[in-house]
DNA sequence: AAAAAAATTGAACAAACGGTCAATTTTTTT
DNA sequence: AAAAAAATTGACCGTTTGTTCAATTTTTTT
């Protein structure tokens, strides 16, 4: 049958491409389940169902591996919750901004693992771009919630420690969850769970900073 | 002089005691700067001034030691914070709990991270000791809370996100610090940052929780 | 369809690791 | 001071791990 191989046909000029992602994927999977160290490049070969060898063409060491796995994180870490928007107000910004991020940790769990293993690590790769990133962008968001502060429709607050603040409470729901589970006593967490979770830290944040019921 | 022997003669009944201490605080060190799957028995070793088959004598196994690592780290984790007293009102405990909390953030760095290392690489170890502490532990909190929103102290809360929110903030400081220096652009953290954290977490959860002025 | 480029893969290797052991020394007990 | 127990240590070993490579197959280009 000269249809035999039709199937892979409008996949076969992507062969890198589709192997790197396959490769990826699967890396950041079996990072955040055995920790970067204990990982293996064995290891992702067979989940992936690769050869080892295989892997070690598209990737040269098991550091460049990693290193490609932060810069896709990275970059969701960054892409997936929106900017401030100034004419809208604390309340509305900073609920979404919440809401943003612990649907983050719910949805990209693995991904919010292997960013905080890294971290806790030190991965020099890691810190340099966060450094390169909160020069430009912690700036512009201290300039908006100084705005919203001169209007009076919230109060003065330490922005760094604010932030920080924030990604601690809703990354702790991937990063850690774990423990949350334990506190739970829950064997995964519901959709309830991160509910009430968005619902509070709202509720405290928005009280810290002393936002206005209306804006 | 008969009195030659004389400084050693407080310690020579202690060797024991006294090498575990040296290799389960120069571990503590080793396990927090290179993570817990990179630390090799033999930095340890070296780290101490000791062979490596002599810490192989106290301590038959990585695994072994690790764990020794991780019970002093726990005890030290549940016996460093006060508990909570009931008749001074939701303010002044809420206050206290997360001071120490930061206490603990900056004292014990090192410690710090190791559990955290280890909570997030999900070691049963910590896990079971989790288990075991959180259900005679957090149903204290819970009623002395309930106690303090009966009496009009505070708004009801949801009381294991509280304690989740307010664990993941404090230990913020001392586990993903390299994160926490780059946001506020400095080299070290200095008292004043620790006194300004303490300030704004106390100032949101206080707010968050409702609790009144009075108490 | 021939040539070139890209991809696949089994096999092998050097380095590093956790762990063991037997021989020796130091300390404690009798 | 003799005997027993505890502690010290250099040398060694079996595995595992990241990485390389040459040989082959598949895909793309000419």
């Amino acid at each position: 049958m000269s249809d035999a191989k039709r199937p892979k046909d409008q996949l076969k000029a992507h062969i890198r491409a589709q192997n790197q992602t396959l490769i990826l994927e699967t890396s950041e999977r079996v990072f955040a389940r055995q920790g970067l160290a204990k990982t293996t490049t064995q290891m992702i070969a067979d989940e992936a169902g690769l050869p080892k060898a295989n892997v070690h063409y598209y990737y040269r060491s098991k550091k460049d591996l990693l290193e490609a796995v932060l810069e896709r994180i990275l970059e969701m870490w960054l892409h997936s919750v929106s900017e401030f928007n100034v004419e809208e107000g604390p309340k509305q910004n900073l609920t979404r901004y919440i809401s943003e991020k612990i649907d983050q940790s719910r949805d990209n769990k693995n991904a919010s693992k292997v960013f905080a293993m890294a971290l806790i690590g030190e991965e020099s790769f890691v810190l340099d771009y966060l450094r390169r990133l909160f020069v430009t962008e912690l700036s512009r968001e201290k300039a908006t919630i100084e705005t919203w502060v001169n209007k009076g429709l919230m109060d003065p607050v330490p922005v760094e420690h604010l932030f920080i603040s924030i990604w601690a409470m809703t990354q702790t729901y991937a990063d850690f969850d774990a423990q949350v589970r334990i506190m739970l006593q829950k064997d995964a967490l519901e959709e309830s769970d991160y509910e009430e979770a968005k619902a509070f830290i709202t509720r405290m944040v928005l009280a810290g900073c002393g936002v206005k019921a209306l804006s």
